[in-house]
RNA sequence: GCGCCUGUAGCUCAGCUGGAUAGAGCAUCGGCCUUCUAAGCCGAGGGUCCCAGGUUCGAGUCCUGGCAGGCGCGCCA
């Protein structure tokens, strides 16, 4: 709002001084000395024009139309930085908006309606979703959302991963235990699944199939065995992910690549781009042609394809499916991978950098300053599940999204399982309710509060100002979040603005100064701030559900806190 | 050895396309509760931004070279 008005006027003042064209970049200064907004766009014009900064600033500060930029006065500072002082009334301008956007407040339509697919969780069907996996799934939703919000047209997919080696190992370690609750002896195979999963499997087998199976260890048995375990771990890992609040719009499983053809009609595809060879018996990709460290199999000795060549077919099929813009979600484990499907994906003729990827860091729990080990395939991991039920949804999503995903991410128990305000999630749904808490206290229905007829210059308090400046910021972040895929810069924000809402309903509290109250004795400040306060309850609430968090209208104590 | 990521306060981390005195939370210390819910509030201390060069009016941010940690370097997935 601001932001325009000031950019406008100084557009015209360049162009009085007889500069057409400058890029003008308004910054937020960290220091309240320096004003509402500042631009080092006289630094930045000096040298091309032969002028001090210092100089040129001072002139246009003269040329300014003040009124017209919302400002009370503009100052030279510095090395030549124009600061601005709006005038209250120019802060609390994108009040009326925010409320009249209500829901919408934020969005934005950068991506011009363009369809892209996001890629995440993409797990092998071989065990319970582990932490790893939660932090992918609320990444993924995260900048799936945050894509939506900024005009795409999102497609989220999990790609099941149901073929090969890992696969066999799964069949191979249920029939193991099977055999043991037979009463045989069984071993788990080298790098099976040692998890106590896998005993739960085998007990569903032993219910649906008896003993048919005792010491019968053929093809079809094992066949058996991985088709139940495939069947009921992907039906743990849907219901995890339904209670994590992560809903996919397809699922599409590597063996129907197989199926249906694709992975052979790749193979043959790539065979007529002349990056192909043959070596050793096996048919290979020249994918050093295309950056990669060194060429890759396709085909085995053996005649198998390759786990490489059905990635490669598969990233095809969002091509041909029409998504020009796809993000992939993996740890950073992966990132092996990126360059060689890349490449066979140029060999192809789709453009370098298709598709793009966000590789996460692996995730460590600590309690008590201790950290807690987990591992997949040792069996002693910690699961999804688990953490849901000791911290809640809501935490979980949030820790896993507060971080950015490139760097290490140390979930603490203790500060995850404090709900009080020294942990970031409540802290910022206390703030949201009690915007919620104040609209029951007045006894207005929150969409009757509106702008109308109120004075919004009266909130000149500087608590008020800087709320109303940090809710102003709120479609930037959303853009800059989601530009960057990071929604830690979200949750930086949101817990910025829940420290700026706390310090200014806290500021108000009777036994500090009751003239700041929201709900003071003035109609007229009281009708501003109920607008200010809902505009806040918008800001967070539309925040929060980009990340999945809930935000509740009330926090409820609980019973042991309640007595203490 | 080669490649990717990370290195900022005691701890966990922000720092947008280079901008003014490097920020937050936790922890520590000091002050404060019969509350628009004190599950909190106000304030203070705390930094060779891993090191060394370079580019720039200006570098935590960009470039080069090191150092440290994580991950990867299968005819596994």
């Amino acid at each position: 709002m601001s932001e325009i008005l000031i950019r406008a006027a100084l557009e015209g003042v360049l162009r009085e001084m007889g500069v057409q064209e400058a890029e003008i970049r308004l910054e937020r200064p960290r220091d309240p000395a320096h004003g509402d907004w500042a631009t080092n766009v006289a630094l930045s014009l000096a040298s091309r024009l032969g002028r001090s900064p210092r100089d040129l600033a001072e002139e246009m500060v003269r040329n300014l139309d003040l009124a017209a930029a919302g400002a009370d006065r503009v100052e030279v500072a510095g090395p030549g930085f124009l600061n601005f002082h709006l005038s209250a009334g120019a802060v609390a301008g994108i009040l009326p908006h925010i409320l009249l956007r209500d829901q919408d407040f934020g969005r934005g339509d950068q991506g011009g309606g363009q369809s892209v697919m996001v890629e995440f969780v993409s797990a092998n069907p071989t065990g319970p979703l582990h932490l790893g996996h939660g932090r992918q799934a609320a990444l993924g939703d995260a900048i799936s959302s945050l894509l939506e919000w900024t005009g795409w047209a999102v497609h989220r997919e999990f790609y099941y991963n149901d073929t090969g080696s890992q696969m066999d190992l799964l069949a191979r370690s249920v029939w193991a235990r099977y055999q043991e609750l037979l009463g045989l002896e069984a071993e788990i195979p080298e790098g099976g699944y040692q998890g106590e999963y896998v005993r739960d499997l085998a007990s569903r087998l032993l219910e649906e199939v008896a003993d048919r199976y005792r010491g019968d260890s053929s093809p079809e048995t094992l066949d058996k065995m991985r088709e139940l375990a495939v069947r009921i771990l992907r039906e743990e890992q849907d219901r995890d992910l339904e209670e994590f609040r992560v809903a996919f719009d397809e699922y599409y499983l590597e063996s129907s690549l197989y199926a249906d053809g694709r992975v052979e009609s790749t193979v043959q595809a790539l065979q007529e781009t002349g990056f192909v060879y043959d070596r050793d018996e096996a048919l290979w990709l020249r994918t050093t042609d295309f950056g990669d460290q060194k060429d890759r199999v396709m085909v085995r000795r053996d005649g198998t394809p390759t786990y490489f060549l059905a990635d490669v077919a598969y990233h095809l099929t969002k091509w041909e499916r029409g998504f020009r813009h796809a993000i992939n979600l993996h740890g950073s484990d992966h990132h092996g991978t990126v360059t060689r499907v890349r490449a066979g994906l140029q060999a192809l003729g789709l453009p370098e950098g298709y598709p793009e990827y966000v590789l996460h860091q692996m995730v460590t729990v600590e309690r008590e300053g201790r950290e807690v080990r987990f591992s997949k395939r040792s069996g002693s991991y910690t699961t999804l599940r688990e953490l849901c039920a000791e911290v809640g949804v809501d935490v979980a999503r949030y820790f896993f999204l507060m971080r950015k995903p490139e760097a290490h991410l140390v979930f603490d128990l203790d500060v995850a399982m404090d709900q009080s305000e020294k942990n970031p999630v409540y802290k910022i749904q206390y703030a949201h309710a009690r915007m919620c808490s104040i609209f029951r206290k007045a006894g207005v229905e929150e969409d009757d509060i509106r702008c109308e007829g109120l004075d919004l210059g009266g909130l000149s308090h500087p608590l008020e100002r800087e709320l109303a400046k940090q809710l102003a910021g709120f479609p930037e972040i959303l853009e800059r979040a989601a530009a960057s895929r990071a929604p830690h810069v979200l949750c930086e924000f949101l817990e910025q603005t829940a420290n700026a809402v706390n310090s200014w309903y806290h500021a108000g509290n009777p036994s500090r100064d009751p003239e700041l109250a929201v709900l003071a004795a003035d109609p007229g400040i009281r009708g501003a701030r109920l607008a200010l306060a809902r505009a806040v309850r918008i800001v967070l609430r539309n925040g929060l559900g980009v990340l999945g968090v809930s935000a509740p209208v009330r926090m409820e104590r609980s019973e042991e806190e309640e007595h203490a």
